[in-house]
DNA sequence: GTTGAGCGTT
């Protein structure tokens, strides 16, 4: 094999650069770097299999995958992109593992008609997937019905489906969210340590909306919640329905309305309870004299 | 015999 070019490009479909081959046929990642700064590898288009095939580096040498380096086109790899995509792996992986013995708890249905009944749930909540509980909450002695009740499911993304989605159920539109006396849990069995659902958004820009940061990270997955403090304090709060992708997202910049935000843990950085509960909107305000007496009740409580 | 934000008699 003698000295040649081949054909390196940022993507499969940008115009490839032709970089020079050493005179014994390999390419020199440097070489590479030098028109594609921070590149760490190259890959390509397997003709045969059609699948992306890593080309074999040797301490900064990179070799020709079969006897040339023929006409294909060489994609750069980036360390960025490694990260994004391994850490995309982890989470698909952990989560097809974790989705097994992830627990699920049941969940409140609110707005239910008058006289929807246990068996109209139970019909309705089976067309998302194994129903294992349901209840129309009712007053004991008239026997009608509160307007809300109880589900629960087999499977964890059934119920991450369902939290995700507003229910049509006999002519009126109900929610399903965790309710109050299993929100701290968040799913976090003993063994199990807590993952956050919940990522600290840093560098936020006050033209940012919540609405816009909710479309912004739906792309990631599903988003149960957006927390802006008011007055303007440069930060935010994005809730994932998926604690994997939480994680995956944390240490990553994103460009948000032209400007990098800052993604990290949603560590509470202080221990005043009205403020920890002040990050749950929509929550009742008396939740914190209703966690603090729990305290009481459970001195030796998880949370 | 009514109603429409919320939080589970057993």
């Amino acid at each position: 094999m003698t000295e040649c070019y081949i054909r390196v490009a940022e993507d499969e479909n940008e115009e490839p650069m032709e970089i020079p081959s050493e005179e014994d046929g390999t390419v020199l990642l440097s070489t590479v770097a030098a028109q594609f700064p921070g590149a760490c590898g190259l890959r390509y288009r397997s003709p045969v299999s059609q699948c992306m095939r890593g080309v074999r580096l040797v301490e900064g040498v990179l070799h020709a995958p079969e006897s040339d380096w023929g006409n294909l086109v060489y994609v750069v790899n980036y360390p960025k992109d490694n990260k994004r995509k391994m850490d995309e792996m982890d989470a698909a992986s952990a989560v097809k593992i974790k989705r097994g013995v992830q627990k699920t708890s049941d969940l409140i249905v609110l707005g239910l008609p008058w006289k929807t009944t246990e068996q109209d749930l139970k019909d309705y909540f089976s067309t998302f997937g194994e129903v294992i509980m349901v209840q129309v909450k009712r007053d004991a002695k008239t026997g009608n019905s509160k307007g809300f009740g109880f589900v629960r499911f087999t499977d964890y993304e059934t119920q991450i489906k369902v939290m995700s989605q507003r229910h049509m159920i006999d002519g009126r539109w109900c929610d399903c969210k965790l309710p109050n006396s299993k929100y701290f849990l968040e799913q976090a069995g003993p063994d199990e340590p807590m993952r956050s659902r919940k990522v600290f958004v840093g560098r936020c820009t006050e033209d940012m909306t919540a609405d816009e940061l909710r479309q912004f990270f739906m792309q990631y997955g599903e988003v149960t919640d957006v927390f802006i403090p008011k007055p303007f304090r440069a930060f935010a709060f994005v809730t994932f329905a998926d604690d994997q992708v939480a994680q995956s997202l944390c240490g990553e910049d994103l460009i948000i309305k032209g400007t990098s935000v800052h993604i990290s843990n949603a560590e509470p950085k202080h221990n005043n309870i009205h403020h920890l509960f002040s990050n749950f909107p929509g929550r009742s305000p008396s939740l914190a004299a209703m966690f603090e007496r729990s305290q009481y009740q459970f001195p030796s409580s998880h949370v």
